[in-house]
DNA sequence: CAGTGAGCGAGCTTCCGCTTGACTT
């Protein structure tokens, strides 16, 4: 609707509209939210949204600018040597939509920036200030609650950006870069390409880990109790139950040793004075207590009272939706996001459990209607901030609007309306009273036929006015623990009363070790230290799934044998990184930086650089840590997970875990839990036939020849019978013959009549210059051989029916000429305008590239052989020659003492030394923050 | 994890936090 201007109210105060001629353009991070305040705020106003953040460092290197390519901090997107500034560039998705943001600030005489009143959010703000460049006044607006009033408050009520609320930010992200782009390579170097290291997924990580550790350490301890139902004697059975459950809590005044009293490793606690009862003991004192008297010594009464629980932000709906139900993480927030959008909820992302007042109200109506005036406390009630970091910038999650619809009124279905279902619940809860009622303990005493006074509990709970458990209960992760609605009711005792035994039993129980986590404990968790953020969390879950660092099994995460790899190197080599204190001394730090009490730079400069630490000390540097003491990293030591007990180690290979002893090595299932892998589990997979196939016996030599997985992939093989062992060592051990399968053969079908085709290669061709010519299959396919000279065949076919001329003609020809002048270029381009020298596309084995005679250079994701200009194809030339140039080596090192081989291997261990010239920062010039600028 | 013989255009992977559609399979 188009504003009409003119009357734009002179007497002002009330008028939603906007006072003078022009609108103001207000930005907001979510459209959803947009749409909403755009209403609140009427004409004169055009509300668009940012969605989310606008700008960052680059992702890859296609996003590097050209300009930077060639720098060697480019990689990181952070320009370490001067003072960690950042290259910020506006996301590819993002590009139409900030020019849509410009062609709106064009038509606008004012921006208000209101993104969220939060770091983030403030950090957003100063990139839309950086990236639009507005020439109109600009104000920041700020609202924590989305109600006309509020909003048109804040439009108002504008304030100044928060610079030093940005400073902290830009600390954080830096920080979050440079934590990952150096650590994840040195993971890809030293266990295995792709994966990554991260402040908070590598710590989520160390957590699964660490309590698979738990599990694999925990021994459990059996122990034994008695369960008795007890009879009041000469109840009444109307007046309710006359029997009820107790169980053994001491004998002789020495209490029964629990579960809880147990260590992890299987045995009582030292400070517990506790009696173990093994089976003999609990059955024999059943019997002693057999047709024994029984009486009530003590009756405990004590008020029970319980609040409701807090209104829902994002973790503890995570939780609730994964108990009530079975939601993921994922689906939770996918499922609350649609709700959101569609203005059933408020926002789902939030970290705080306050209500604004409109919610407070509609709540409290909506108790009074539904529930009566009996459950609305006097006073609303108010909650506080259970995060300890937490920001605060959007209200708890709860229904929508200034009166809540209840579910059936929604007209929702399925998951949605379950989840609405429970958010309503939960916030009207929220606002309820109390419940109140007793909780009652009964001792009782009876003494055995052998004299040992045997004393019993037993107890119960009545609610006498349920409050907010009428509308609400939240579930338990532990499926025998009771709900706190749950009632037990007792007969009516005093002290005194004799009772008789119904019947008892003794019991025997085992401890548990501790519970795995699940997606929501694990949240859980991450929330309580401080580590990630509520729209984060459901991702940190997925990150860590799709590296395969963990798999689920029901709802539990279980580790990898990788993610034990990874987490070892970690600990072992950047300890602190992974620290679980490291996210909360970060988070003081930003603080005191929004502070203005502290600088984000000398702080970055100690992380990266080294620097003196707190007591003193000196602490190694992000750098040194990924450079120079690369080569302490030793990757078997990293990927070895000695089996405890045994001489078996596993080992975390590039093809899946395995196990290994004295050279003997059988695969690991992937699916395997790791506290599993026990001793007895490790002999039952090592003496299990290896996957290995017998294909029957070669007629020629009577051996049996097998199919096997090898490193290089499948192949075919024989096996030689050891030399009995007196026969003496002067038979020279026969090496079996191996060869790999053809591309067309798999492992499940090849047949004995394949292998033993396999197995007489190499095949001779015949004789040519008086040497040999063979045809055989090798590292880099099928070739013929003549002494020390080899050709490259077309097809694996070929090796059993390539003839003799064939071969000298395929030998007359010059090396490596096999198929490089048979493929013309894919395309002729014009001249590079730099070296004048004509550019060709060329195919290649990395697919398209193109060259001009001297520099080549790959096609990007994205280039297309036929839509390339002459521009793009010397762009890309010209990139390729900054970098690195590939001839001349600087001779600035030592020189090499031996040639160095091509071998993957020790170009591994040889890798990362670089020169440390000009490490040093040079001094500051000015001591400004850049981000400081007005 | 089986063990033989080239010579070549590499380039890319990855972080945490804000937000949604627009894409293809």
């Amino acid at each position: 609707m188009p504003a009409t201007k003119g009357s734009a109210g002179k007497n002002g105060s009330k008028d939603s509209g906007r006072q003078g001629a022009g609108t103001a353009l207000v930005i907001v991070e979510s459209p959803a939210k947009a749409k909403t305040i755009a209403g609140y705020l009427g004409r004169g106003y055009v509300v668009e949204s940012s969605i989310g953040h606008i700008r960052d460092m680059p992702n890859k290197a296609a996003e590097i600018p050209a300009k930077y390519k060639g720098e060697p901090w480019a990689r990181l997107g952070v320009n370490v040597e001067r003072d960690f500034e950042p290259l910020y560039v506006v996301n590819t998705d993002k590009k139409s939509h900030v020019r849509k943001l410009k062609e709106l600030m064009a038509e606008a005489d004012e921006l208000l920036l209101a993104t969220d009143e939060d770091r983030e959010g403030e950090a957003i703000a100063w990139h839309l200030l950086e990236e639009l460049k507005p020439k109109i006044p600009v104000r920041r607006m700020v609202f924590n609650e989305i109600t006309k009033e509020a909003i048109q408050r804040a439009a108002h009520n504008t304030r100044d950006l928060n610079t030093r609320l940005v400073s902290a930010q830009e600390t954080r992200r830096i920080l979050d870069r440079l934590y990952g782009y150096e650590v994840s390579p040195v993971l890809w170097k030293k266990v295995m390409p792709k994966l990554s290291a991260g402040r908070v997924q590598s710590v989520a990580t160390r957590l699964v880990v660490e309590r698979e550790r738990e599990r694999m350490a925990f021994t459990p301890a059996e122990y034994w109790d008695v369960k008795a139902l007890f009879e009041v004697v000469g109840a009444d059975a109307a007046d309710g139950p006359t029997a009820f459950p107790a169980a053994l809590v001491a004998v002789d005044g020495t209490r029964v040793a629990v579960g809880r009293d147990f260590t992890s490793g299987g045995t009582v606690r030292s400070d517990r004075a506790v009696r173990q009862l093994d089976e003999a003991a609990a059955r024999g004192l059943t019997e002693r207590l057999e047709g024994a008297d029984f009486s009530v010594s003590s009756v405990e009464r004590k008020p029970y009272r319980r609040s409701p629980y807090a209104p829902f932000r994002t973790t503890t709906l995570q939780q609730e939706a994964s108990r009530k139900l079975g939601l993921s993480a994922k689906q939770t927030m996918q499922v609350a996001q649609r709700l959101y959008e569609n203005g059933y909820i408020t926002y789902m992302r939030t970290d705080s459990t306050t209500l604004s007042e409109s919610a407070l109200g509609a709540a409290r109506n909506q108790v009074r209607s539904l529930y009566g005036a009996d459950y609305l406390p006097d006073k609303p009630r108010v909650y506080a901030k259970k995060v300890k970091n937490a920001q605060e910038a959007h209200e708890a999650i709860r229904p929508a609007g200034d009166t809540f619809r209840t579910p059936s009124q929604t007209g929702l279905s399925g998951p949605e309306k379950r989840l609405y279902e429970l958010i309503w619940k939960r916030t009207v809860a929220s606002q309820m009273k109390d419940a109140v009622g007793e909780s009652v303990t009964v001792k009782l005493r009876g003494t055995s036929s052998a004299g040992e006074t045997a004393e019993f509990n037993a107890t119960g709970k009545v609610i006498t006015f349920h409050g907010f458990l009428k509308a609400y209960v939240e579930g338990s992760d532990d499926p025998a623990a009771d709900l706190d609605d749950r009632e037990r009711r007792l007969p009516p005792v005093a002290e005194g009363d004799p009772l008789t035994v119904r019947s008892m039993e003794a019991e025997g129980h085992s401890t548990r070790p501790p519970a795995r986590y699940t997606e929501a404990s694990l949240v859980k968790e991450l929330e309580e230290r401080e580590i990630g953020r509520p729209s984060t969390y459901a991702s940190i879950i997925g990150t860590i799934l799709d590296r395969e660092y963990v798999f689920k099994k029901g709802t539990a995460l279980v580790p990898s044998f990788l993610a034990f790899a990874v987490v070892q190197l970690l600990e072992r080599h950047f300890g602190n990184l992974v620290d679980y204190e490291f996210t909360a001394r970060m988070e003081d730090v930003l603080d005191a930086i929004a502070r203005g009490e502290a600088e984000g730079l000398p702080w970055l400069r100690r992380f990266y650089f080294g620097g003196e630490g707190s007591e003193g000390e000196r602490e190694t540097g992000l750098k040194e840590l990924v450079s120079d003491n690369l080569s302490e990293i030793d990757p078997k030591e990293i990927s070895s997970l000695p089996l405890p007990g045994t001489d078996i180690v596993l080992r975390v290979g590039r093809y899946g875990p395995y196990l290994d002893r004295d050279g003997t090595r059988v695969n690991v299932p992937d699916d395997l839990a790791p506290d599993e892998l026990t001793k007895e589990k490790a002999e039952e997979l090592f003496a299990q036939p290896s996957g290995d196939r017998e294909l029957g016996t070669d007629p020629a030599t009577g051996r049996t020849v097998v199919a096997k997985s090898g490193r290089f992939g499948p192949y075919v093989t024989e096996i030689i019978e050891e030399p009995e062992e007196g026969e003496g060592r002067k038979a020279k051990a026969v090496k079996p013959r191996t060869s790999s399968l053809l591309k067309s053969m798999s492992l499940d079908t090849v047949t004995l009549e394949d292998a033993l085709k396999l197995l007489s290669l190499p095949r001779v061709v015949g004789e040519l210059d008086g040497e040999e010519v063979t045809a055989q299959n090798g590292r880099f396919g099928p070739y013929l051989k003549k002494g020390t000279d080899s050709r490259s065949l077309e097809t694996e076919e070929q090796m059993f029916t390539v003839t003799l001329e064939e071969a000298e003609k395929l030998f007359a020809q010059p090396k490596q000429r096999g198929r490089r002048t048979a493929a013309p270029p894919l395309r002729e381009l014009g001249e590079d305008p730099a070296t004048g020298a004509k550019m060709v596309i060329k195919d290649g084995r990395f697919g398209p590239y193109v060259t001009d005679g001297e520099v080549n250079a790959s096609l990007r994701k994205g280039d297309e052989v036929e839509k390339i200009t002459d521009e793009r194809a010397a762009e890309l030339l010209a990139e390729r020659r900054a970098k690195a140039p590939a001839k001349k080596k600087a001779p600035a090192k030592k020189p090499a003492a031996k040639k160095t081989t091509a071998k993957k291997t020790t170009a591994k261990k040889t890798a990362a030394k670089k020169t440390a010239a000009a490490e040093k920062a040079p001094a500051r010039k000015t001591g400004t923050p850049r981000s400081a600028e007005d």
